[in-house]
DNA sequence: GCAAAGTCTTGACGACTGTCAAAGAACGGG
DNA sequence: CCCGTTCTTTGACAGTCGTCAAGACTTTGC
């Protein structure tokens, strides 16, 4: 497992650089823990516990909680958007690009189950805790891009436009695979396949020929 | 405002009855203030407080936090199942099925906006919690086929079928309602336009003539 | 009208939370 | 090598949480 942590090649790292590096590892640490338990019931203590860290550390590089969570929000956005961009570049066909899609979102269904529970759940906070909102707006843009690249470019290779606007397309999808994180947290067996199913089923009729 | 907990005309309630009242004035007190706050910020004695009861009465009447909310969220269930079943049964035409549909959507959206919230919060804390799994996967049952209803009473007015099964349909219904759940907590401004509007643009697409 | 059952209030408990401050360790420049 | 800065540990704080129990009040059955 590799961490974002690591130390130059030079063996040194300068000042601002270290406490960033020391951010993201507590960050990684928080996230691990937030997947497994969910906002609500993960606590500053029980993170550092998670972690190499005491809860003092979490202190002194973080201002509190809130801004903790935040920083977590944001180091997780950066993970996630480019996620799907590989397969649309490298894509030549409608066909290539439709399985290889649907190849990823699957992958990222089961690996990454933790981290979707999370995102979904911090989602759902942020329509009450309003210093989250911003952070989960942010990310919610930046998904709605990533799959309207992904439809654009599926239209464009069957020479045709997408019949949907970018935020249309992506609540559609994002209830698909909510859904099937939904189905997958209370039972694993055949969410991946139904998910490949309906979403097979829906994309044919977000573009017009 | 009228209670669940009315007494009967001759002013007695059986044993049995009257515990039931006092389970549902709790749940509907309590779903008040989750619905404000949310689970992770909701405790018994700010539920208790809200009311006209004590924290004491709460655990008369609950055996604990989790059967509370446990209750609650069946009680819920009940509210939201016909909620556009009169729709469904008054409309003749296929635009006064669509506009109906529409209007009732955006009219829960603004009125009911603490309990969408809620539910959307439950949902995402049933993925940690698993004794909430059970009432939860129950509620979307009901939901994807009061979905279901609507669409497949929608095909048979135009003389049609829908083109997704029950499942896909809610996904897809639901991932458009929450966007639109979570963009009106954020900015009330136009949200129930855009969610109408994006709606429109669906739901043709769902059926094939 | 009295005893018994049911209902409610009050206060307490142990555990946990976020936050902070003071003491200690590690480190780097002089 | 030593001293000042940076980092870390540890322990404590005030508050809140869910839970429970002992007693007071109310209702019911006879």
């Amino acid at each position: 497992m590799s961490s974002a942590a690591d130390v130059t090649p030079a063996g040194r790292v300068s000042g601002i650089d270290k406490i960033e590096r020391r951010r993201i590892a507590l960050a990684e640490s928080a996230l691990k823990t937030l997947g497994e338990l969910g906002y609500a019931r993960t606590s500053l203590r029980e993170i550092a516990n998670n972690s190499e860290f005491t809860h003092g550390v979490v202190h002194y590089y973080f201002r509190d909680k809130i801004d903790l969570i935040s920083y977590c929000v944001r180091y997780y956005k950066t993970k996630c958007a480019q996620r799907y961009d590989e397969v649309v570049e490298t894509a030549t066909t409608p066909d290539e690009l439709g399985a290889g899609f649907l190849a990823k979102m699957t992958q990222t269904l089961v690996e990454e189950t933790a981290m979707h529970r999370l995102w979904y759940d911090l989602r759902a906070q942020s329509m009450f805790e309003e210093q989250l909102r911003a952070d989960v707006v942010a990310i919610d843009q930046l998904l709605e891009e990533m799959i309207w690249r992904i439809l654009s470019r599926y239209a464009e290779l069957l020479g045709a436009k997408p019949s949907v606007d970018a935020a249309t397309a992506y609540a559609l999808m994002d209830g698909l695979f909510e859904q099937a994180v939904v189905a997958f947290a209370d039972d694993p067996t055949g969410a991946p396949e139904r998910l490949v199913q309906r979403v097979g089923q829906v994309l044919p009729k977000l573009i017009t020929t």
